[in-house]
DNA sequence: CGTCATAAACCGACTGGTTGGTATTAGTTT
DNA sequence: AAACTAATACCAACCAGTCGGTTTATGACG
């Protein structure tokens, strides 16, 4: 193995680590100690590696939001009429829901200490925008491709961000609670339909 | 000043002085000593008045409840139809954060230490159902008076509840972004309008 | 009314323990 | 040997909680 990989992985392993611990116990809660002992690694390997425990949780933030990215892209570029690329969204986010509901739990810390860090308030405030902004577009392609019927897309991209992040918050406080996983499903799919969606 | 005034007067200072600062800068990083400076109260009054910091953590979740509480018993002994009295309780919400957009900061911080904490996890999941079981209540009710026509009550509650927290949410969040008290009053007019709301 | 006993309210110095971060040293790879 | 990686020991700062002692309110009694 080579020093770049080697390096590369513990890199990673302290990133996982890390947001693993992050998502169940917390930030602040979560000690550099503990997630050495975790990942298997010094504490001068972790310092070696990042400058301070706050990098790496906007690291982690980071990572998420080039993910975001992806997925954005990965949809606009797929086909398919646009009820339909909302329901595939739908279906993929129950996937990963069921696969891994812990996976969400760091968003919860995300929002939380943006209220404390700007650096964190500027990315989740860019992040909710860009997900609007997605919306808004999404549904304008389908008004424009002749799928949907929306009066105010602005308003409507936000009605359903809205449910999105409602189900999301729901599901990271009460996981038992119902398989919200397919609540989305569902209720994405009502709101496609009362929008007049044509599934083809 | 009798002595069960004195006391309540400081118990109270204490509490509106952690809930500001557990707001603003979050649970872990308030120090008691901070909070003793702020309510102009020194250590051993705080332990005398409550066993742990994280006593006044839940006190003040109680507390939230209980206002929670006060607030559906007065919705549901009101007059007028249904899509009424959601309209007078979002326009009661937009007003309420008009005049203290960071009341509502507080809510991520319970949110965020549900996670760790199994009491607080206890009460903010039944915070949701509470809701939850509020607006379907509500909607049922605006059945039965023929205000609403809605197939699946409690899917529509879950609808409406998951609006309004995705809302909160983004009001939390970005408060700059939107004008999200109007917001919520106009969604959530749709939302009534889209289920066959009469307005009397 | 004045005095005194009692208990609640309050004070703040102190403690044991933990934390994020640093400095130093040793090992490994190229 | 140069450069990178990792391990250990260590530090100053901080924090939740404790504890012995002080003040204040209250009600009873002579």
């Amino acid at each position: 193995m080579t020093q770049e990989e080697r390096s590369q992985e513990t890199r990673s392993r302290i990133l996982a680590v890390a947001e693993q611990s992050f998502a169940e116990h917390g930030y602040d809660v979560t000690s550099v100690d503990s997630i050495c002992h975790g990942a298997g690694v010094s504490k001068g390997a972790f310092y070696h590696h990042f400058p301070s425990k706050g990098s790496v949780f906007v690291a982690l933030l980071n990572a998420w939001l080039a993910e975001l990215d992806r997925q954005f892209t990965a949809v606009q570029t797929g086909d398919g009429s646009v009820p339909r690329q909302v329901a595939a969204m739908a279906a993929g986010v129950n996937e990963i829901y069921h696969v891994a509901g812990t996976k969400w739990n760091i968003l919860l810390e995300f929002w939380a200490k943006s209220k404390a860090d700007p650096e964190v308030a500027h990315s989740t405030i860019d992040m909710i925008r860009r997900y609007q902004g997605f919306f808004q577009q999404v549904l304008e392609r389908g008004v424009s491709e002749g799928s949907l019927q929306v009066k105010d897309s602005n308003l409507a991209a936000t009605l359903m961000l809205s449910v999105v992040l409602g189900l999301l918050l729901q599901g990271i406080l009460d996981p038992e609670g119902q398989d919200w996983g397919a609540l989305m499903q569902r209720v994405l799919a009502m709101l496609m339909d009362s929008m007049g969606g044509r599934k083809s």
